[in-house]
RNA sequence: GGAGGGGUGCCUGAGCGGUUAAAAGGGACGGGCUGUAAACCCGUUGGCUAUGCCUACGUUGGUUCGAAUCCAACUCCCUCCA
């Protein structure tokens, strides 16, 4: 099938991870002799990892399934720094406290792809700010600056797309691919980790620290990067209206995660199924297959089993029932996002706007009244086109009121007697 | 330290005394068509107790009947020189 002996590059191979491999032969031998620990750096500048970082996760499920050893690790010490790659200004710095917060709440979603303990293969987790945070700073240049030359930093993609387009790229920026070369440098000293994954983004930097390593350690070791993530239609991974595609529940429901896969785009079905479920590839080659509307029911699995996987498969079912009720045949299902209010409210009548508002649907008044003017919003799936509107007890069907902004978003506003 | 350039709405970016809630594009959202796609077409895109009011063009003052537009100070950023 595929150029490779060992499980792990093979499944990598056909599923669409492998965009560059430093080393083909070298890896795959490695891979069939023994078990390598690899590990993939994660940024710690949002509260909740989202869906563009769930393509390196399962890098790392596959690589632990196929008896390798995942190493993740938290950037406490480089995001301290700053990574520009692919950053056109300098990001906003910090604080450290900010940065431990951040991690905190990353930590969770990688529990729920990998087992993590003391086994051979176990997951484990570490923290680069552990060995960056206590260098010495001359002991460090002297061990290491000698072996980084200014003229190949500068031919850097990430150093060189800020000079041309004559952004300022500031001294301490440009200090992070050495910090994340010395990341792997140690990462092999302490656990004796021979391998780096990460988005193609990162090539620059992991060979860095391939090199780093080389030099300073004579190791062997092997970079492997996955291909930058769009749509077909060139939009990044894991944006969407609302905002990011958290992982993290409380940050994004399990209903709305679920949508999310629901509605991507036909082409890119196939490919998302490869990538983010771990449905055999005969399965999924059968639901390739599918066209029109039937693509549809591939659609629906691909929501099921990316769900599944970050939030169970009971999430995953309530949610298809959920997305069943609501859009099949057009009734208030129970798990749609809910906010309760004082059914107090509807005596004298409440107005539309502010409950549209209070369920969560708009962040205004104004954009409220203007989505009802132009017809967006019903009431029960009944369309009200008249912003002074006023909802009543009549409205209330068990106990909630369904609204609606459009075809695809809905809320509840479930009576709280007070 | 010296010289120049610049900070406009979610982003890019026009405007350079009144007709500017601020061109244009992007993005986003809504509607239509569909399959809860894509493409395409149309609309919307500061807030409010709404034929009106308030807030907004880095900050603070000033000139003026009137300022995003002129002046001053401050501040932040960029480029070049030392």
């Amino acid at each position: 099938m595929t150029k490779y002996k060992s499980d792990f590059l093979n499944v990598l191979e056909t599923r669409g991870f492998i965009h560059q491999l430093s080393d083909p032969e070298g890896l795959d031998r490695q891979a069939c002799d023994g078990t390598i620990s690899a590990y993939i750096g994660f940024d710690c500048t949002a509260p909740s990892l989202h869906a563009g970082s769930l393509l390196p996760i399962m890098m790392l499920y596959w690589l632990q399934q196929t008896g390798h050893k995942p190493i993740t690790l938290m950037g406490g010490g480089t995001t301290k720094v700053g990574d520009p790659s692919g950053k056109d200004e300098t990001r906003q710095l910090l604080t450290a406290e900010k940065i431990n917060e951040n991690m905190d709440g990353i930590k969770q979603v990688f529990a729920k792809f990998l087992k993590f303990g003391d086994g051979d293969n176990d997951a484990i987790m570490v923290n680069n700010a552990d060995w960056l945070d206590h260098l010495n700073y001359i002991d460090f240049l002297r061990d290491y600056g000698p072996h980084f030359t200014i003229n190949r930093m500068m031919a850097f993609d990430s150093v060189k797309l800020r000079l041309e387009r004559e952004q300022p790229l500031t001294f301490l920026e440009f200090n992070y691919m050495i910090l994340q070369a010395y990341d792997f440098l140690e990462l092999n000293r302490r656990t004796g980790c021979t391998l780096q994954m990460g988005g193609s983004d990162q090539w620059g930097n992991i060979i860095n620290g391939m090199e780093l390593g080389r030099r300073v350690d004579g190791a062997q070791l092997y970079a492997l990067t996955s291909p930058l993530l769009t749509t077909s239609s060139g939009a990044k991974m894991g944006k969407t209206a609302g905002g990011a595609v958290w992982l993290d529940a409380d940050m994004l429901s399990p209903y709305e995660y679920w949508q999310y896969w629901r509605d991507v785009e036909d082409n890119d079905v196939g490919r998302f199924l490869k990538l983010f479920t771990t449905l055999d590839m005969g399965e999924i080659a059968r639901l390739e297959q599918l066209e029109g509307a039937e693509i549809n029911e591939a659609k629906k699995v691909l929501a099921n089993e990316a769900t599944g996987l970050l939030h169970g498969d009971e999430a995953a079912k309530q949610a298809e029932e959920t997305a069943r009720q609501t859009f099949e045949q057009g009734g208030a299902a129970s798990g749609l996002p809910s906010v309760e209010f004082d059914t107090g409210e509807l005596e004298g009548g409440m107005g539309l706007l502010s409950a549209l508002v209070t369920a969560g649907l708009f962040s205004s008044n104004s954009e409220a009244r203007r989505a009802v003017q132009s017809g967006a919003v019903k009431v029960n799936d009944v369309q009200i086109k008249d912003f002074r509107h006023q909802l009543t007890d009549s409205d209330m069907q068990e106990n909630a009121i369904k609204l609606s902004m459009g075809k695809k978003k809905h809320a509840l506003l479930v009576g709280k007697q007070v």
